[in-house]
DNA sequence: CTGTTAGCGCGTTCAC
DNA sequence: GTGAACGCGCTAACAG
């Protein structure tokens, strides 16, 4: 008996299926001795009882939202995460945040098919991670509304994400402003093992910035890499070892750029004395780095994504559209001007 | 109508339940009016399909475990996070993860109830947060195995925890060893809201390496708060004005160890020429800060408490008693002898 | 106190 | 191609 049932549990013990649910719900009383016996056939068995029976029983009806990102490393994730989490505790549906981590790029599709199909959740917020046109039309096929937190999808109405070339620009920008001529960019490659070009658009920011200011582009200060402090350490090194080092570094996150000054450090040179260097996101702990960024309302961004979501599926009608506030530079102690 | 169901949808098409239910699955064919119909009628009813209805039905039985934990700030919570989902990615047998948050210690209470009574979750997984006797008894008169990840259950076989005292010492002893005699302590304060004395074992730990080396125990360099780099950074603001300010600083986590850094540069000293800091946990992020700090395996925590809890779930009868590596001190950058 | 029965909402045979 | 009936496992209301 692989699934017993309390039919099985009820035959087992000698007494009715009405007796083995109140000893289960130990709601009106029953003879301890029968529920010795009940108790006991449910330990030989190994019985356990059915969530979707029980559910579908009593009518308790909860929906679930799923969450799907590549993992949850990085701040930036655990971050919007977080957003996510604090809307629906605010709104108290009985909503239920199932995560799922994509471990490997080559298993998204099937994990989000066995979403689907098993019909899990309610709802999906699926964040920096691309979704195909099958995917989309599996997803609205099934009714399952969902939000996209990421880069490949500017022009739907429930997807949000920062302008992130104009966030290049602008990190790019600062470090011209303040003399530097030797910048580079390290960031993910791109298109990243998930599909999603974040750090091709933030690359497109930084070339446009150097054009407007009529710097020569130098493919020796562009250093791509898997995503993590690891290779922005690595790349930041081999940077360092160039003729002519760069004397501002933008990293596509913070977390890279917290790779960077630790090899700039070791390295034996100061942040931002010798090199400055601005990342990206304005994660939390970057207040307390003093690190330079640009400021994507990160949490704030997981929020809106769960209120469109709710709203999707509570009012279908009336999806009030919401504005995320815009990129903005965080000038810390990590930048100065060249000397 | 709140919930209308197939047989809603059926008579407003003005066909049968197998219809509907054919459209949805859009299994075998149906006539292109036919299906028309049913659309129209689901649109106009603002039908959803019942999940559990549905997987009763089909027989898909996914098992969820909860993850509860006061929040998922700290990357202490995370990593422990992130451990549990590799574990689950790792057997992969079709088990959801449901992550809780506690926003408010008030509604801890409230919110497992609801777990537990709505039976949304086949097992538990319960990171630093207290379980009361009530609560215990009800989760295994529910048969809801769960795993305890916190500092409240010394004594039990599914409880998960470090030896926070020993690493109280550990730490406070590498500081003494340094030649530090005026050492504060930077922690939460005990019980926190959530009724954890994780604090208090690492600051036991603490007293007893002073006591070890007979330094006098000072309660002005005792500074307790709220979590997070934020509180972390006022107290040492605190402590740097004393009339005779610590030259070393135990934080209980690294976080806070950030905190009490940001505090001690912006008063113009540095780390660890002028000041020592150490601190706890050894999160992934700390190795490019260069901090030095106590090792406690977190990801791996969470792993195992994982593991464990699907032992239960699983394999009952045999659940495999699963070793936790010890405590390390881990020298790195911000701390070094007295000068 | 306890056995019996009728749903919970949907998928899925069957006959038609 | 389509409708009717049964069953998924459990709870709850009803008799006994």
């Amino acid at each position: 008996m692989p699934n017993p049932t309390i039919y099985d549990v009820a035959k087992a013990a000698g007494v009715g299926v009405g007796t083995v649910s109140r000893v289960l719900n130990n709601s009106t009383r029953v003879s301890p001795e029968t529920q010795e016996k009940v108790l006991n056939a449910i330990r030989e068995l190994g019985f356990r009882r059915s969530k979707v029976a029980r559910q579908l029983s009593t009518g308790t009806q909860h929906r679930n939202i799923g969450a799907i990102m590549p993992y949850i490393t990085p701040p930036s994730f655990v971050e919007r995460l977080r957003g996510m989490q604090m809307a629906l505790n605010h709104q108290d549906n009985h909503f239920n945040l199932i995560l799922y981590t994509v471990s490997d790029p080559d298993r998204q599709h099937e994990q989000m098919l066995a979403i689907i199909d098993q019909s899990t959740v309610d709802g999906l917020l699926i964040t920096t991670l691309n979704v195909s046109d099958e995917q989309r039309d599996l997803l609205t096929q099934a009714g399952i509304p969902f939000v996209l937190l990421s880069d490949v999808c500017a022009d739907e109405a429930n997807c949000i994400s920062p302008d992130n070339i104009y966030g290049g620009t602008l990190a790019t920008e600062h470090l011209l402003k303040l003399g530097h001529r030797c910048v580079a960019y390290v960031g993910d490659e791109f298109p990243n093992s998930y599909g999603v070009p974040t750090s091709e658009l933030r690359y497109k920011g930084y070339l446009s910035a150097l054009e407007e200011y009529g710097i020569p582009f130098n493919s020796d200060y562009v250093a791509l890499g898997e995503h993590g402090e690891e290779t922005a350490y690595k790349l930041t090194l081999r940077l360092l070892e160039l003729a002519e080092p760069p004397t501002g570094i933008f990293a596509m996150s913070d977390i890279q750029a917290v790779g960077c000054i630790q090899a700039i450090r070791e390295a034996g040179l100061r942040v931002p004395e010798d090199i400055s260097v601005i990342g990206f996101d304005d994660v939390q702990l970057s207040r307390y780095l003093g690190l330079t960024t640009i400021r994507q309302h990160l949490e704030q961004s997981g929020y809106l994504g769960m209120q469109i979501l709710l709203d999707m599926l509570i009012t279908p009608d009336h999806v009030v559209s919401r504005q995320l506030p815009s990129l903005e530079l965080v000038v810390r102690g990590t930048t100065q001007p060249l000397r």
